[in-house]
DNA sequence: TTTTAATTGTTGTATATACAACTGTTGTGC
DNA sequence: GCACAACAGTTGTATATACAACAATTAAAA
């Protein structure tokens, strides 16, 4: 359904027509993958974040590392992973030699839950893209890519 | 920049790339967007259901038919028009037909303060779209569509 | 006609988020 | 060494959002 469709807005200039779809889109994919999330207890933020720190392979990540490599850049870092702690899938320590930083580790815990939740998002991912070729697939990524700059 | 080298994770499977280059991407044509919309203390949400009602061109419209246009769909669609009414920007009555139905439309003040967002706005787009050519918007609009399916 | 179901919004509650102010820690220039 | 700036997180406050329960009105069924 093309994108002036749903939200019935006849000649809208093409950038502002791209801006929206890009952002709908996502709005999308991001209310599927919140609905994976819901029976593990996750917000997409929060997994994002576990996935962030389980790509540390053991090292620790400090608040600042997080948040660049964040998808979405939350404002409030300290008490999404304050929600992780809570939940027993991450841990933090003070940094011995510089004590404004602090260290977060993903937990055992952690880990296995993100394991089981890989492949049901897997599977979602799969089924959101499905109408694409392999083509399509690089088309897309490298034109958002340029969006980027 | 690719989007493995932003969230720092090699071989992902293509389908959890692409979802997430799209999430975000989104995130920061939604940030922009913001940055826009700020000075005019609007909120995106905010935005877009004024823009709805305008594009209803004197038809009122009731909550369903907002939320059905909302690129964002969310769940409190009462209470974001509150504080579109709040502002002035927007009014609401008791439809006489159907007293379950509320008819909202868009003021006068509102009117005028979305032509004063109009062209910031859509520079903003066009900036952030700038390093298409117009080939690379179709296609990318396309492929947005057959994500959506 | 009275009861039941469906529609349309609203409100309550918990959580999430943006933004700015704040605390504690480290580094720098004098 | 001391004052001051820069850094790294944390906390406060207002707003936004998701979700579910609720109320009011209308339509349908018995």
């Amino acid at each position: 359904m093309k994108i002036e469709e749903i939200i019935q807005s006849t000649s809208m200039p093409p950038a502002r027509k791209t801006v929206i779809n890009i952002i709908f889109t996502a709005n999308l994919l991001s209310e599927q993958s919140a609905e994976v999330l819901k029976p593990f207890g996750l917000s997409l933020p929060q997994f994002n974040v576990l996935r962030i720190l389980r790509g540390q392979k053991g090292k620790p990540a400090n608040l600042s590392t997080i948040q660049d490599r964040m998808v979405n850049k939350m404002s409030n870092t300290t008490r999404l992973v304050d929600k992780l702690i809570e939940k027993g899938l991450a841990s933090r320590i003070i940094c011995a030699e510089n004590r404004r930083k602090v260290e977060i580790s993903i937990t055992q815990k952690g880990l296995a839950l993100l394991s089981e939740i890989d492949a049901p998002m897997d599977e979602m991912n799969q089924k959101a893209i499905s109408r694409l070729s392999e083509d399509d697939i690089n088309s897309l990524n490298d034109l958002l890519e340029k969006v980027r700059g």
